[in-house]
DNA sequence: CAAATAATTTTACGCGCGTAAACAAATTCC
DNA sequence: GGAATTTGTTTACGCGCGTAAAATTATTTG
């Protein structure tokens, strides 16, 4: 236990028998000072639990050892899921994770950026809002900080890190059109590049098949996709304007807002018999298993994309160099069949 | 535009023609300085936008102006909308929140709160994992920051604030045994006082109406409450172990899960005729409004738990005062009713 | 308008640590 | 076992800012 109290490095320094600049060595590589002073300090570390103090070390490196995440909502289940993985993986790296959450608001965005600014982070992994990021802030943050973007392909920072919308989409829109009614498009709110993306990549499928796209578009801006989709499915069912019996939803979130209105109109969602409509979604959220029916959806590989993010800033901030052009990553998803679709 | 780079303090005083110190004094408190004086330095700011340093003040000060947030699980919706209410507020109040998740495991709770230890926060707003928190620990941190403690009620902090579970279990037994049979109860893991504090409310509630009890308790330790729910729902159906034809879960997310076990089981949820089981919840989860059907539930008071923390927090720390005893408060929730019961 | 009060400037020090340079000691090599 | 090499120590400075005390200036009061 902790038989005194050690304020700050002189100090403990002194108990360890070991001069400060070594302590500080060792905090920044154990392994750069040799074993048996490793191992007297550690011991010392047994006794006396000391910590340096972050504020100080930030002050005066060159390079902090933090790095910023942040992601446009925190609530919504897939950037909690990746952030806990890339969360994970700082530590892991020696390195302080710190986050932040638009939560859908542009001010928050800025807000969140200013501070991480200010705070010289080794790089930062950004999930940017989409259309209503402040480009011209985000430039001028990524300009000094080492940035890669992820989810929302903003032409920002050193590299992008997301999900090839073309392959996925394409995988869903076959298996539903090989099953059944070919699937008309409700759209999510186009809060960012992927909106567009995902509805360009079901036109494509839908003409590779020599089939007619249909698609409907939401123009209400929120974050809030779960009432999107209901308020927009009762509109739909209600007015009887659904041009299949098949509805594709952008994003999981908005499928079950959509699957909430069809059971309110009294229409059951499945693909057995007695069942007047079928629902898909897109990125098997971690709660779409839930839903009533299941879900059928194709799944975003949270743990390729949090790792592959990381490792890719890391690779800039380890060696200093930026790279060249700037590389973009798609990772492909695979269908999850369940009982909606 | 920024015309010139600014290092620091010292280079932003002298372009603005005002001393350091008074420049000091007015980033602590900008009304702290005469009003000619604030509005050349704010003339100043907007011309060449400047920031102190983050790391060299908090150094300094005695009393940082950060806050530290602590959830026991941030993918939870019911934490991800209380810290987006918190955040806010205490950037409202000229802190800095920072956000750690423990991601469900002790681990992470212990690293979270040395972390945040080294920090010397002005205070800190901790909801713990519960029933695997390290107490110890937990006490020694709360022995150097002051702590409020929300949603589980581990005997540490200076103050709790949470739902009055009794008040709003007892509404939703109220509510489901006037309308039809009277609920059985299914617990949610046993992961914090909220588990067992709900159980007993849901005793006494039945008790009181002169009914008996009937509680069914999980095992595992998890915190993926849907899947239990899931997993407790198919065994209970499939082997007619169901004591009632109404059931209350012990939160939403259980009830989520235990639905989607009802709908794989071929039960039919909902008040209606033609329905086989009733299902209810406790927490009004922001997703709870869009499940098949939606679910009958009692909200928490989600804008009181989180105001209410940060106004203690901050009387605390304002006042220098460590309240004496350890004030409890707690919020009734109101009954949402649904279609699910 | 002089005195009293408030605000600001000057000067100076300290916070806890990174880091560079010169030197000393320990380790490794042949 | 002496030279070359690695590892530590000493010494010294700087980072950007908080803050205290004393001196100065501006504002308010009677």
């Amino acid at each position: 236990m902790a038989s005194q109290r050690i304020p700050n490095m002189e100090k403990f320094a002194e108990v360890s028998g070991i001069s400060r600049p070594t302590v500080s060595k060792y905090f920044n590589d154990p392994s750069s000072v040799r074993q048996s002073t490793r191992q007297r300090i550690e011991e010392a570390l047994e006794k006396y639990d000391y910590r340096p103090n972050i504020f100080a070390i930030n002050q005066n490196r060159r390079m902090t050892k933090t790095v910023g995440i942040l992601v446009p909502y925190i609530a919504d289940p897939f950037f909690a899921e990746i952030v806990r993985r890339i969360e994970r993986k700082c530590i892991d790296a020696g390195y302080w994770p710190i986050l932040f959450s638009s939560h859908g608001q542009t001010e928050l965005e800025n807000n969140a950026l200013e501070t991480l600014h200010s705070l010289k982070p080794a790089g930062a992994l950004i999930a940017p809002l989409g259309r209503t990021s402040d480009l011209e802030r985000m430039r001028r943050f990524a300009k000094d900080v080492p940035t890669v973007l992820f989810d929302s392909n903003l032409k920002v920072g050193e590299a992008f890190v997301g999900s090839d919308n073309f392959q996925s989409i394409g995988l869903i829109v076959d298996y539903l059109s090989r099953t059944g009614e070919p699937p008309c498009f409700v759209e999510m709110p186009p809060v960012n590049p992927n909106a567009r993306k995902r509805r360009e990549a079901y036109r494509q499928a839908m003409e590779k098949l020599g089939l007619t796209p249909h698609i409907i578009s939401v123009g209400r801006h929120s974050w809030e996709f779960e009432r999107v989709g209901l308020i927009e499915g009762k509109r739909l069912i209600s007015q009887h304007k659904l041009p299949s019996s098949t509805v594709l939803c952008s994003n999981d979130r908005l499928a079950i807002g959509f699957m909430a209105a069809a059971f309110e109109q009294g229409l059951r969602v499945g693909r057995g018999t007695g069942c007047a409509l079928r629902v898909a979604g897109h990125d098997d959220h971690p709660w779409s298993r839930f839903s009533s029916p299941p879900l059928t959806t194709v799944s975003q590989d949270y743990s390729r994309i949090a790792e592959h993010s990381v490792d890719t800033l890391f690779g800039i901030v380890e060696t200093g160099e930026r790279s060249e052009g700037r590389p973009e990553t798609f990772f492909g998803g695979t269908l999850v069949m369940r009982e909606s679709a």
